[in-house]
DNA sequence: CCGCTATCGTACGGACCCGAACGAATCCGC
DNA sequence: GCGGATTCGTTCGGGTCCGTACGATAGCGG
């Protein structure tokens, strides 16, 4: 248990302390899960498949996208992996010294730089990638097949959501 | 969109490099959308709710188990929050100086450290609180009631594998 | 051409995050 | 009682992570 409460206990106590207050109970709840499931989740996918290769949750994520297309501008990885330049310029630093990834210097627009594995990098993911997509199998296997595909077209509409509130 | 790539562009050219390998693509698209969604809802909540108090994501979930428990033990606040006892030490250390939070040395045993909020942290959550629940409650709002409840089902079975999968 | 503006990647400071190691306190087998 | 094993919170080192600020480059209106 992550807890010593258990969730009947938390959500008892919650109501105790703001059940006189208009909240969304459902919308609490079904975030809370989700961060909870996020984190359990990662955590998992990191120990069981990741430190074995030294590599962090977010350097797989960068080595990922880069395996799935071939190059990629530095801005549009953050984007997709969802953290901020800043924080891939670190990043692309630790996967540079460990001579999985290059930096490839733009010609046409030299503001901009390209990243791209090397093929150590192409090798760890063939061997890597399968062994990570095993540990995701068994995270999801309690879940009904039909359940799960509905969670994550849920999921994905909180995605839009989100995206659309930043304006 | 987070991605110059459509969703569809990534299921494709995720085929075209790993089609030929024995993969469990449902599980592979749950736990994507279920990281993305949970960076999305927590970037969003963060900017939305958090960040006008000058609050962390992780601050804000030691203050609100405190707001509901009154006082735990540190090692239970981590095990709730999800993060280790070395991080604990250090966000603990920034809510104290902050007067929000207050140590309380355990006189029955003298490892323990409970932690408590002040009263300006409990004036704090009855404020802050109902906003952070508003900004939950939008970026949910586009998910039917019943797929909401199917998907909070779902996540907690996950939380259970990985925990399960921990022993 | 030539300022103005926008955008790029990076440097920096501060906070989070973990695993490992540690001193202090407790527990337990004998 | 008491010595070894266990558990506690903290410290330490290294790696994310972000917002801000910066120098460099590109685009654009005049």
């Amino acid at each position: 248990m992550p807890d010593q409460h258990t969730l009947e206990e938390t959500e008892r106590a919650t109501s105790d302390r703001v059940g006189h207050l208009a909240l969304n109970y459902p919308a609490a709840h079904a975030l809370s899960s989700l961060y909870r499931a996020a984190n359990a989740a990662r955590a998992h996918l990191t120990r069981t498949a990741l430190r074995p290769h030294d590599l962090t949750w977010t350097g797989f994520l960068v080595l990922w996208l880069l395996w799935i297309w071939d190059r990629m501008e530095t801005r549009r990885v953050a984007e997709s992996v969802g953290i901020s330049k800043a924080t891939l310029t670190g990043v692309t630093s630790t996967l540079v010294r460990r001579g999985l990834v290059e930096r490839l210097p733009s010609l046409q627009d030299r503001r901009l730089v390209e990243l791209t594995l090397t093929p150590a990098g192409r090798e760890l993911m063939v061997v890597l990638y399968p062994q990570f997509n095993g540990a995701e199998a068994q995270l999801v296997a309690a879940v009904p097949g039909e359940a799960l595909a509905t969670m994550t077209t849920s999921l994905r509409q909180i995605v839009t959501t989100a995206e659309a509130l930043e304006d």
